[in-house]
Parts: C-alpha cells; structure tokens; sequence
DNA sequence: TGATAATGTAACATTTAAAATTACATTAAA
DNA sequence: TTTAATGTAATTTTAAATGTTACATTATCA
C-alpha cells in the first residue's frame, strides 16, 4: 500500500476555499493551488462533500465552496472525511503462521484507540484558526 | 510516498521472538513466519536494533533475540524505531501557491502533536500483554 | 433551446516508493 | 578453514497513489 497525502491537501483545499470566501472555486482552480489534476482535486472534494464539509454546484460558473462555518470545521472533520481504511497498514496476512493469522485481532483495538486519540488534538484546531495564523505569517512576510 | 507495514511487521517480529524466547531466531525463520524476503527481516530488525530492543548474534547459529523485557517493551517504542518520517504524508510544495508554501508550518505542530497523542494508548500495550491475548486465542481454538 | 462550462465518475496510464532480490563483505562457530 | 549467520549496498519488481482521458450529467445564458 501507498500513503496518500489527502489529508493535507484537503486541508489545503479547504483552506483555499476559506480564503476565497463567497465565491465559487471550481476545480481547475484548485487542481492549480494544489498542483495537480482537476479530477484529483474532483475525487478528493467528492468526500468533503459526502462528509456535508463542502458544498458544490454544477455546470457553469458551478464549482465548490464550504458548507460549515471555518470555526465550526476543524481537523479531525476532515481527516475522517478524508481517511484510508487504515491508519497503520498491515501486511498481507500468512495463513501459515499462527501470529500472522491472529495479528489483526491482537492490534486492531489497540490500533484504533490510538487514531482516536487524535481526536481531541485535530479537533481543537479549525479552518479559521489556520487561516487566521496564515494571515500572520503573509504580514510578517509583508513586514521583512 | 508509499505506506510501510513497517510498524505492525516489526510488533509480529517481536512477538515472535518472545513466543521463541530463549532461542535465537535467524532471519530466514522470522521471513517464513512474516512471509517475505530474510534481508527485509533484517533491515528491520536493525532498526529494533538500533533503537535497544532487539540483541542480535553473527555467525553460524546466530539469530536475533529481544533485548528487553516483553513487560516493559511496549508499542510505542516499537513505534518510534521504525516510524517513518511522517505519520501524515505532504503533498510536494508547489512554489506558484501561498498556502502550499506555508502550509508545512501550518499544519506541523498539530501533525506532530497528533501523533504524540498516540503515545499514551501505544505505551500501555507491551509485548508480554499480547503474547497472553495470543495465548488466550490460542486456547480458544483449541476448545472449539 | 442550443451552446457552453462546470461537476461526477469510470476506465485507463503513469509514476514512484515499498518490497523483493541479488550480491557480497563481515563475523564467529564447529 | 569451511560454513552459516548478520549487515548493507545496489538493483529489480510490484502495487498503490497519482495523473489523464473520456464522457454523461447538470445548469447557465445568449
């Protein structure tokens, strides 16, 4: 398996979207903030959206846009939007051994209760929050 | 990037040489029982064995062994010797886009906080403590 | 109402990092 | 001194993420 990176682009894309507030922003947009494809960013936004973190509107002048308040929309949202089935991979189970065939059941509460500790640390961080910490790092970039 | 199955191999390594205590295990035994390559194993391993917890032997019956007790080794060490560089993957910087710019440091501090959050549930699981689950499950297949 | 510009998604191609393999130096037992 | 193990570098293979193409659907607007 293969780690995807769209925990952090969708928080791009959601920050992206806060910045640009009350204006739709379509794919293609975003494919250009994000590098990468409009379909990409299409599939990704296809799980904010199924999750109710972001709202879209078809043909043209169509595109994307938040559907909760930034201070409302937090971290832990959109990671379990976002989320693989699972946070620790495992590998292919061997039939032939006793471990291996008992492992899943071993880790897998453990396993779980660590993502959920995550909780309360994504949780307390929110879109406004990283936006309004992004407009203190543009003014300093301004200031220098 | 490519999510490893380094973490939960490296749990079932462990538990196996505490089932094999006593014993030295060679890398050949410990790839039949995890299903891959011996130099896999022993990249591995190395890495356990960097960080303390595993003891290993050169030469003919040579092998590894833990260097612990299966007490006091727990998941969270086992997580730190061979965690990766990242638990959240970043998508590549693109230079033309503010927030990608900057959203290392926006989001790094959360990210790393996150996963020190995993640290208490992960510490409070030790390799002996899962050896008696498997022992547990074990007998309950025994009594079917 | 027809042209257009957007989303939604399936199917396929490409890329890339994990995993596997090969090779060989080193080590220590017998 | 032969042998069987580890340690590790270099290379190949594989599979999952990413990228692309294609096209149906939707809704705007002239």
């Amino acid at each position: 398996m293969r780690a995807s990176s769209n925990f952090t682009k969708a928080i791009h894309i959601c920050l992206f979207l806060n910045v640009k507030e009350g204006e739709l922003q379509s794919s293609a947009q975003l494919a250009e903030s994000v590098d990468t494809n409009p379909v990409v960013i299409r599939r990704l936004v296809g799980r904010l959206r199924n999750a109710g973190l972001v709202g879209s509107v078809a043909g043209p002048q169509g595109g994307f846009h938040l559907s909760q308040s930034p201070e409302d929309l937090n971290l832990w949202e959109i990671y379990l939007a976002v989320r693989e089935d699972e946070l620790f991979v495992r590998p292919k189970v061997n039939p032939d051994c006793d471990i291996s065939c008992n492992l899943e059941l071993l880790v897998h509460d453990t396993f779980q209760a660590a993502e959920m500790s995550m909780k309360t640390e994504l949780e307390g961080v929110s879109i406004q929050q990283l936006s309004e910490k992004l407009d203190g790092i543009r003014t300093q970039m301004a200031n220098l």
